[in-house]
DNA sequence: TACCGTTGTTCGGGTTAGCGAACGCGGACG
DNA sequence: CGTCCGCGTTCGCTAACCCGAACAACGGTA
């Protein structure tokens, strides 16, 4: 679990195995016993590991991942508060995921984004702000209106595409 | 570093360093030597222990926090993809915390929510979707509109109030 | 083909993490 | 006061992590 975590960002940041060995200051056996699973390793080992990747650590232990999910506008757990007129609705939670980068996306009508797979685990959430949406796993896309919410994984090719002028959304990537 | 965090968290939790050890399936000795921040304890005792504790494991390696920060709509690094007509903006990335809930939120016009302070170093991003919102720490609240993001620790009490009708933002929590 | 540089994998050994048991301490109870 | 129970800390000891070095495997080059 941790090993092919290790090797994954590892081949990511395109270092050999006795590179990033020597930039961790660790041995090269013990990295090389660590991707083969054997064992586990020590804090101090993998924190040196993570740095001399540049990724923050906790993206060294990962964990599954779900597939796709849409919460329309309206549904999903609300949380009001009683005391204002204030309604939350809770889309996503608890993931123990690291990178998580948050954009805002603006499309033109009719414009499609292609966009092969990225990282095996990453997840994309989505939150459709104005206009119309029509993203997804490129195999099975979902139209989305304002409110709208989606998740899925982002490790397939997928797609976002405008169905109305001015729409863009609120997006989240994890990298796991 | 790691020390105070597993103290802390075993405090937080109301836990004896007996019981922790007992279910976590450590030998109290191996805990109370790790508290006292002798040695590197390993990955997977570490674990055992995030467990036990119901936190994500990531959450007993923390690190610093930021403070408030806003991009307007329009400003912030754009990344524009030339095969489509399509731009995103990079809002916030690599932290590396632990649970993010991730909410869109309603706010009838005028109405205000007050929250007091939620656990040290929890970190809230805010995009405004529609209407207009008057969100951040109590003491400095900021004017948002569709397209603006704010971020700011969500360990002081803080503040959203609409400013107009049908006022929506999508909503992301980090807790440390 | 022979040579060389590099990559990643296996070997002994020193050191340390982790365990179980024993210890000192403080409060509750008879 | 004496005993008991639970808390957290220290004491040997075994196991394994980590290291350095030697080892195959592969590709480029003369």
């Amino acid at each position: 679990m941790i090993a092919a975590a290790v090797r994954r960002e590892r081949e990511r940041a395109g270092l050999t195995l006795t590179e990033l060995a020597r930039r961790a200051g660790v041995a090269k056996s013990t990295l090389s016993q660590l991707e083969a699973g054997t064992g586990n390793p020590s804090v101090e080992t993998l924190w040196a590991l993570g740095v001399a990747l540049g990724v923050p650590f906790s993206q060294l232990v990962t964990s599954p991942a779900p597939r796709v999910q849409v919460i329309r506008a309206g549904d999903g757990q609300r949380v009001r508060s009683e005391a204002a007129d204030f309604a939350g609705t809770l889309l996503a939670a608890g993931s123990h995921h690291a990178r998580r980068d948050l954009y805002v996306i603006e499309i033109g009508d009719g414009a499609v984004r292609q966009a092969q797979g990225h990282t095996p685990g990453s997840v994309e959430h989505l939150v459709v702000a104005a206009g119309r949406l029509r993203a997804g796993p490129a195999d099975a896309p979902v139209d989305l209106e304002p409110g709208d919410y989606l998740t899925f994984t982002g490790d397939v090719p997928h797609r976002y595409e405008a169905l109305a002028p001015d729409t863009w959304a609120v997006l989240i990537m994890e990298h796991p």
